[in-house]
DNA sequence: ATATGTGTTGAT
DNA sequence: TCAACACATATG
Protein backbone atom coordinates (compact mmCIF):
# COMPACT_ATOMS: atom_id res chain seq x y z
CA UNK A 1 0.00 0.00 0.00
CA UNK A 2 2.40 2.38 -0.73
CA UNK A 3 1.34 3.96 -3.77
CA UNK A 4 0.70 6.80 -2.28
CA UNK A 5 2.70 8.53 -4.53
CA UNK A 6 0.53 9.51 -7.13
CA UNK A 7 0.53 12.62 -7.15
CA UNK A 8 2.36 15.30 -5.13
CA UNK A 9 4.70 18.18 -5.47
CA UNK A 10 7.04 19.13 -3.34
CA UNK A 11 9.20 17.24 -0.56
CA UNK A 12 11.44 19.37 -0.05
CA UNK A 13 14.27 20.45 2.76
CA UNK A 14 13.24 23.46 4.64
CA UNK A 15 10.15 25.36 5.76
CA UNK A 16 8.61 26.53 2.31
CA UNK A 17 8.15 23.98 -0.68
CA UNK A 18 10.55 24.14 -3.36
CA UNK A 19 10.78 22.13 -6.15
CA UNK A 20 13.94 21.48 -8.07
CA UNK A 21 12.94 23.53 -11.05
CA UNK A 22 15.06 24.08 -13.53
CA UNK A 23 14.46 26.37 -16.56
CA UNK A 24 13.95 24.57 -19.24
CA UNK A 25 16.53 24.64 -22.12
CA UNK A 26 14.56 24.47 -24.87
CA UNK A 27 16.60 27.02 -26.48
CA UNK A 28 17.85 24.39 -28.95
CA UNK A 29 14.95 23.47 -30.19
CA UNK A 30 13.04 24.42 -33.06
CA UNK A 31 9.96 24.62 -32.13
CA UNK A 32 9.09 26.29 -29.40
CA UNK A 33 5.97 25.62 -27.87
CA UNK A 34 4.23 28.52 -25.82
CA UNK A 35 1.22 28.68 -23.54
CA UNK A 36 -0.31 25.63 -21.78
CA UNK A 37 -2.41 22.35 -22.80
CA UNK A 38 -3.03 20.93 -26.55
CA UNK A 39 -3.53 23.96 -27.73
CA UNK A 40 -0.56 25.39 -27.43
CA UNK A 41 0.86 27.61 -30.22
CA UNK A 42 3.83 26.52 -31.68
CA UNK A 43 6.51 29.08 -33.20
CA UNK A 44 8.85 27.99 -36.15
CA UNK A 45 11.69 29.80 -35.34
CA UNK A 46 13.08 28.67 -38.01
CA UNK A 47 10.84 31.93 -40.20
CA UNK A 48 10.20 33.35 -36.82
CA UNK A 49 6.29 32.63 -37.88
CA UNK A 50 3.46 31.65 -36.12
CA UNK A 51 2.44 28.09 -37.66
CA UNK A 52 -1.40 27.50 -36.79
CA UNK A 53 -0.84 24.09 -38.62
CA UNK A 54 1.18 21.82 -35.97
CA UNK A 55 -0.66 22.48 -32.47
CA UNK A 56 0.02 18.80 -31.70
CA UNK A 57 2.29 17.97 -29.34
CA UNK A 58 5.15 15.94 -30.19
CA UNK A 59 4.45 12.12 -29.05
CA UNK A 60 7.35 10.64 -27.44
CA UNK A 61 9.05 6.69 -28.82
CA UNK A 62 9.58 6.03 -25.13
CA UNK A 63 7.21 4.46 -23.57
CA UNK A 64 5.87 6.23 -20.39
CA UNK A 65 6.78 9.55 -21.98
CA UNK A 66 4.80 12.06 -22.65
CA UNK A 67 5.67 15.78 -23.95
CA UNK A 68 4.92 18.31 -22.48
CA UNK A 69 3.51 22.03 -23.50
CA UNK A 70 6.94 23.55 -23.22
CA UNK A 71 9.11 21.05 -24.78
CA UNK A 72 9.85 19.02 -21.40
CA UNK A 73 9.28 15.70 -21.14
CA UNK A 74 7.11 14.20 -18.39
CA UNK A 75 7.22 10.55 -17.03
CA UNK A 76 4.66 8.54 -15.99
CA UNK A 77 3.36 5.46 -15.04
CA UNK A 78 -0.19 3.31 -14.51
CA UNK A 79 -1.18 1.21 -11.98
CA UNK A 80 -4.24 0.55 -10.54
CA UNK A 81 -5.79 2.45 -13.11
CA UNK A 82 -4.05 5.38 -11.57
CA UNK A 83 -1.28 7.43 -13.02
CA UNK A 84 1.39 7.93 -11.35
CA UNK A 85 3.29 10.89 -12.06
CA UNK A 86 7.02 10.04 -11.98
CA UNK A 87 8.04 14.67 -13.14
CA UNK A 88 9.24 16.14 -15.73
CA UNK A 89 13.03 16.06 -17.37
CA UNK A 90 14.59 18.30 -20.12
CA UNK A 91 15.52 15.05 -21.96
CA UNK A 92 13.86 12.92 -23.58
CA UNK A 93 16.18 9.86 -22.41
CA UNK A 94 15.94 11.03 -18.95
CA UNK A 95 12.15 10.50 -18.57
CA UNK A 96 12.22 7.05 -20.03
CA UNK A 97 15.10 5.74 -17.97
CA UNK A 98 12.65 7.40 -14.79
CA UNK A 99 10.24 5.28 -16.22
CA UNK A 100 12.12 2.16 -16.37
CA UNK A 101 13.31 2.55 -12.83
CA UNK A 102 9.88 3.04 -11.72
CA UNK A 103 9.10 -0.15 -14.00
CA UNK A 104 11.22 -1.86 -12.05
CA UNK A 105 10.45 -0.98 -8.59
CA UNK A 106 6.38 -1.53 -9.69
CA UNK A 107 6.61 -4.49 -12.06
CA UNK A 108 9.59 -6.27 -11.15
CA UNK A 109 12.88 -6.97 -12.35
CA UNK A 110 11.70 -7.77 -15.50
CA UNK A 111 9.37 -5.31 -16.53
CA UNK A 112 9.44 -4.06 -19.46
CA UNK A 113 11.42 -1.62 -20.17
CA UNK A 114 12.66 1.43 -23.13
CA UNK A 115 16.17 0.65 -22.04
CA UNK A 116 17.98 -2.70 -21.80
CA UNK A 117 19.51 -2.45 -18.55
CA UNK A 118 18.62 -5.54 -16.81
CA UNK A 119 19.57 -3.38 -13.15
CA UNK A 120 22.03 -4.85 -11.53
CA UNK A 121 22.01 -6.55 -8.19
CA UNK A 122 22.76 -3.67 -6.44
CA UNK A 123 19.96 -1.59 -7.84
CA UNK A 124 17.47 -4.30 -7.73
CA UNK A 125 18.17 -4.03 -3.90
CA UNK A 126 18.34 -0.51 -3.33
CA UNK A 127 14.83 -0.70 -5.38
CA UNK A 128 13.81 -3.43 -2.85
CA UNK A 129 14.63 -1.67 0.03
CA UNK A 130 12.50 1.37 -1.12
CA UNK A 131 8.42 2.28 -1.02
CA UNK A 132 7.71 2.82 -4.18
CA UNK A 133 6.70 6.41 -3.11
CA UNK A 134 10.23 6.66 -2.06
CA UNK A 135 11.33 5.87 -5.65
CA UNK A 136 8.84 7.72 -7.04
CA UNK A 137 9.74 11.01 -4.86
CA UNK A 138 13.58 10.56 -5.90
CA UNK A 139 12.40 10.48 -9.65
CA UNK A 140 10.61 13.38 -9.84
CA UNK A 141 13.07 15.22 -7.62
CA UNK A 142 15.79 13.72 -9.84
CA UNK A 143 17.83 12.32 -6.80
CA UNK A 144 17.35 8.72 -7.92
CA UNK A 145 21.04 8.47 -9.26
CA UNK A 146 22.54 10.02 -6.14
CA UNK A 147 20.89 8.08 -3.79
CA UNK A 148 21.21 4.54 -5.61
CA UNK A 149 25.44 5.68 -5.41
CA UNK A 150 25.59 6.54 -1.79
CA UNK A 151 23.55 3.22 -0.43
CA UNK A 152 25.99 1.55 -2.44
CA UNK A 153 28.98 3.33 -1.00
CA UNK A 154 27.21 2.39 2.32
CA UNK A 155 26.98 -1.11 1.39
CA UNK A 156 30.62 -1.53 1.19
CA UNK A 157 31.50 0.83 4.06
CA UNK A 158 30.86 -2.65 5.63
CA UNK A 159 28.50 -2.21 7.87
CA UNK A 160 26.56 -5.15 6.25
CA UNK A 161 23.05 -4.55 8.33
CA UNK A 162 21.31 -3.13 4.94
CA UNK A 163 18.46 -2.79 7.38
CA UNK A 164 18.77 -0.45 9.19
CA UNK A 165 15.41 1.95 9.09
CA UNK A 166 13.11 -0.44 7.92
CA UNK A 167 10.58 2.02 5.87
CA UNK A 168 7.19 2.65 7.36
CA UNK A 169 5.44 0.64 4.81
CA UNK A 170 5.62 -1.46 1.99
CA UNK A 171 4.23 -2.11 -1.43
CA UNK A 172 2.38 -5.04 -1.98
CA UNK A 173 1.20 -5.83 0.92
CA UNK A 174 0.23 -4.08 4.26
CA UNK A 175 3.55 -4.19 6.43
CA UNK A 176 1.16 -1.97 9.15
CA UNK A 177 -0.25 -5.16 10.19
CA UNK A 178 0.28 -5.67 13.72
CA UNK A 179 2.14 -2.20 13.71
CA UNK A 180 0.39 -0.22 16.63
CA UNK A 181 -1.59 3.19 16.59
CA UNK A 182 -1.92 5.77 18.70
CA UNK A 183 -4.58 7.99 18.29
CA UNK A 184 -3.40 11.48 19.15
CA UNK A 185 -7.05 13.58 18.87
CA UNK A 186 -9.97 13.41 17.15
CA UNK A 187 -12.02 16.40 16.25
CA UNK A 188 -15.83 17.17 14.94
CA UNK A 189 -15.15 19.76 12.13
CA UNK A 190 -16.33 23.05 12.47
CA UNK A 191 -18.83 24.58 9.37
CA UNK A 192 -15.69 26.89 9.16
CA UNK A 193 -13.12 24.11 8.85
CA UNK A 194 -15.25 22.27 6.01
CA UNK A 195 -15.98 25.44 4.45
CA UNK A 196 -14.38 27.82 1.89
CA UNK A 197 -11.78 29.10 4.30
CA UNK A 198 -9.64 26.22 3.10
CA UNK A 199 -8.45 25.32 6.88
CA UNK A 200 -8.40 23.20 9.49
CA UNK A 201 -8.33 24.30 13.20
CA UNK A 202 -6.65 21.88 15.63
CA UNK A 203 -7.53 22.91 18.79
CA UNK A 204 -4.63 23.83 20.91
CA UNK A 205 -4.03 21.88 23.42
CA UNK A 206 -3.95 18.85 20.49
CA UNK A 207 -2.00 21.15 18.54
CA UNK A 208 0.42 22.15 21.47
CA UNK A 209 0.59 18.64 22.79
CA UNK A 210 1.42 16.36 19.72
CA UNK A 211 2.24 19.01 16.38
CA UNK A 212 4.62 21.40 18.15
CA UNK A 213 5.46 23.85 15.87
CA UNK A 214 9.21 24.36 15.08
CA UNK A 215 9.16 27.40 17.40
CA UNK A 216 8.92 30.62 14.91
CA UNK A 217 12.16 30.28 14.96
CA UNK A 218 12.46 30.43 11.01
CA UNK A 219 13.47 33.82 8.72
CA UNK A 220 9.65 33.93 7.54
CA UNK A 221 7.41 34.41 10.15
CA UNK A 222 6.42 30.71 10.79
CA UNK A 223 5.85 29.74 7.15
CA UNK A 224 4.62 26.58 8.56
CA UNK A 225 5.61 23.41 7.61
CA UNK A 226 4.58 20.51 5.64
CA UNK A 227 3.18 17.08 7.54
CA UNK A 228 1.93 13.52 5.69
CA UNK A 229 -0.69 12.05 7.25
CA UNK A 230 -1.95 8.82 5.61
CA UNK A 231 -5.35 7.94 5.07
CA UNK A 232 -6.98 4.72 5.76
CA UNK A 233 -6.69 3.94 1.90
CA UNK A 234 -3.04 4.20 2.13
CA UNK A 235 -3.22 7.80 0.05
CA UNK A 236 -0.92 10.16 2.03
CA UNK A 237 -1.76 13.81 2.29
CA UNK A 238 0.11 16.86 2.65
CA UNK A 239 -0.63 19.62 4.38
CA UNK A 240 0.72 22.62 5.57
CA UNK A 241 0.19 23.03 9.03
CA UNK A 242 1.34 26.79 10.64
CA UNK A 243 0.12 28.86 13.56
CA UNK A 244 -2.05 32.08 12.62
CA UNK A 245 -1.34 35.12 15.04
CA UNK A 246 -4.38 36.50 13.58
CA UNK A 247 -6.52 34.02 15.35
CA UNK A 248 -3.67 32.90 17.56
CA UNK A 249 -4.68 29.18 16.49
CA UNK A 250 -3.12 26.21 14.56
CA UNK A 251 -3.97 25.11 11.52
CA UNK A 252 -3.76 23.28 8.70
CA UNK A 253 -3.95 24.80 5.35
CA UNK A 254 -2.66 24.09 1.89
CA UNK A 255 -3.63 20.80 1.01
CA UNK A 256 -7.06 20.36 3.24
CA UNK A 257 -9.20 21.49 1.42
CA UNK A 258 -8.67 18.47 -1.15
CA UNK A 259 -9.21 16.46 1.96
CA UNK A 260 -12.51 17.75 2.89
CA UNK A 261 -13.83 17.61 -0.78
CA UNK A 262 -12.88 14.04 -1.63
CA UNK A 263 -13.85 12.20 2.05
CA UNK A 264 -17.15 14.78 1.60
CA UNK A 265 -16.74 16.12 4.77
CA UNK A 266 -19.92 18.04 6.19
CA UNK A 267 -19.10 19.85 9.84
CA UNK A 268 -20.14 17.68 12.70
CA UNK A 269 -17.59 14.91 11.04
CA UNK A 270 -14.66 13.56 12.78
CA UNK A 271 -11.15 14.01 11.85
CA UNK A 272 -8.93 11.45 13.70
CA UNK A 273 -4.86 12.18 14.27
CA UNK A 274 -2.78 9.17 14.83
CA UNK A 275 0.32 8.27 15.08
CA UNK A 276 2.14 5.07 14.66
CA UNK A 277 3.81 3.53 17.46
CA UNK A 278 6.40 1.80 16.02
CA UNK A 279 9.84 3.42 14.85
CA UNK A 280 8.68 5.29 12.34
CA UNK A 281 6.46 8.10 13.83
CA UNK A 282 3.81 8.05 10.61
CA UNK A 283 0.97 10.15 11.30
CA UNK A 284 -2.48 8.91 10.31
CA UNK A 285 -5.43 10.86 9.53
CA UNK A 286 -8.92 8.97 9.21
CA UNK A 287 -12.68 10.89 9.63
CA UNK A 288 -15.83 9.27 10.41
CA UNK A 289 -18.88 10.62 8.96
CA UNK A 290 -20.97 12.62 12.33
CA UNK A 291 -22.72 9.95 14.61
CA UNK A 292 -26.11 9.74 13.72
CA UNK A 293 -26.74 11.40 10.31
CA UNK A 294 -26.83 9.37 7.54
CA UNK A 295 -24.69 10.58 5.02
CA UNK A 296 -26.09 11.83 1.82
CA UNK A 297 -24.85 9.64 -1.31
CA UNK A 298 -21.10 10.64 -0.14
CA UNK A 299 -19.16 7.87 -2.40
CA UNK A 300 -15.84 8.99 -2.29
CA UNK A 301 -12.93 9.60 -4.81
CA UNK A 302 -10.38 7.60 -3.15
CA UNK A 303 -8.15 5.40 -4.42
CA UNK A 304 -8.88 1.96 -3.35
CA UNK A 305 -5.98 -0.52 -3.56
CA UNK A 306 -6.04 -3.32 -1.76
CA UNK A 307 -8.44 -1.88 1.15
CA UNK A 308 -6.53 -1.78 4.11
CA UNK A 309 -8.94 -0.42 6.56
CA UNK A 310 -9.68 -0.78 10.22
CA UNK A 311 -12.22 1.29 10.70
CA UNK A 312 -16.01 0.93 11.05
CA UNK A 313 -17.27 1.92 7.39
CA UNK A 314 -20.67 3.00 9.37
CA UNK A 315 -22.59 4.76 6.66
CA UNK A 316 -20.48 4.84 3.59
CA UNK A 317 -20.17 2.00 1.52
CA UNK A 318 -16.76 2.51 0.43
CA UNK A 319 -14.11 -0.11 1.50
CA UNK A 320 -13.28 -1.39 -1.49
CA UNK A 321 -15.97 -1.80 -3.65
CA UNK A 322 -16.40 -0.83 -7.04
CA UNK A 323 -13.32 0.38 -9.18
CA UNK A 324 -12.60 3.14 -10.89
CA UNK A 325 -15.40 6.15 -10.03
CA UNK A 326 -13.02 8.14 -9.26
CA UNK A 327 -13.59 11.73 -10.35
CA UNK A 328 -17.19 11.67 -9.38
CA UNK A 329 -18.07 13.87 -7.86
CA UNK A 330 -21.74 13.29 -6.10
CA UNK A 331 -21.92 16.19 -3.85
CA UNK A 332 -25.47 17.09 -3.15
CA UNK A 333 -24.53 20.93 -2.17
CA UNK A 334 -21.75 22.39 -3.90
CA UNK A 335 -18.76 22.48 -2.49
CA UNK A 336 -15.81 23.86 -3.91
CA UNK A 337 -12.68 25.40 -3.02
CA UNK A 338 -10.81 24.86 -5.62
CA UNK A 339 -8.21 22.31 -4.04
CA UNK A 340 -4.59 22.84 -3.50
CA UNK A 341 -2.03 20.79 -4.02
CA UNK A 342 -2.87 17.49 -2.21
CA UNK A 343 -0.20 14.91 -2.33
CA UNK A 344 -0.19 11.34 -1.57
CA UNK A 345 3.62 10.54 -1.06
CA UNK A 346 4.61 8.47 1.77
CA UNK A 347 7.48 8.45 3.81
CA UNK A 348 7.32 9.77 7.59
CA UNK A 349 6.55 13.23 8.15
CA UNK A 350 8.90 15.25 6.92
CA UNK A 351 9.07 18.51 9.24
CA UNK A 352 10.88 20.16 6.82
C1' DA B 1 3.41 34.22 -16.97
C1' DT B 2 4.27 29.77 -17.66
C1' DA B 3 5.48 25.19 -15.98
C1' DT B 4 3.73 21.13 -13.95
C1' DG B 5 0.75 17.63 -13.33
C1' DT B 6 -4.28 16.37 -13.27
C1' DG B 7 -8.94 15.26 -15.46
C1' DT B 8 -10.65 12.74 -19.08
C1' DT B 9 -11.24 10.03 -22.76
C1' DG B 10 -10.57 6.76 -26.48
C1' DA B 11 -7.63 3.07 -27.82
C1' DT B 12 -5.18 -1.01 -26.84
C1' DT C 1 -2.66 0.13 -19.17
C1' DC C 2 -1.39 3.96 -21.91
C1' DA C 3 -1.05 8.20 -24.11
C1' DA C 4 -3.33 12.44 -26.21
C1' DC C 5 -4.80 16.56 -25.12
C1' DA C 6 -7.17 20.26 -22.69
C1' DC C 7 -6.87 22.67 -18.73
C1' DA C 8 -6.58 23.74 -13.55
C1' DT C 9 -3.03 24.86 -10.31
C1' DA C 10 1.32 25.68 -8.59
C1' DT C 11 5.26 28.23 -8.80
C1' DG C 12 8.56 31.98 -9.87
Amino acid sequence: MDYSCIDDNTSNTSETLSMSKKTPPQAAMRLYRMGSGGSSVVLDLENGVETESSRKLPSSKFKGVVPQPNGRWGAQIYEKHQRVWLGTFNEEEEAAASYDIAARRFRGRDAVTNFKSPASDAESAFLEAHSKAEIVDMLRKHTYADELRQSERKFLDGDGNGKKRRESKTTVTNENDGVLREVLFEKAVTPSDVGKLNRLVIPKQHAEKHFPLPVTVTPSPTKGVLINLEDRTGKVWRFRYSYWNSSQSYVLTKGWSRFVKEKNLRAGDVVCFERSSGPDQQLYIDWKVRSGIEKTTSVQTVVRLFGVNIFNATTNANTNDAVGESGSKKRSREVDLFALGCSKKQAIINVL
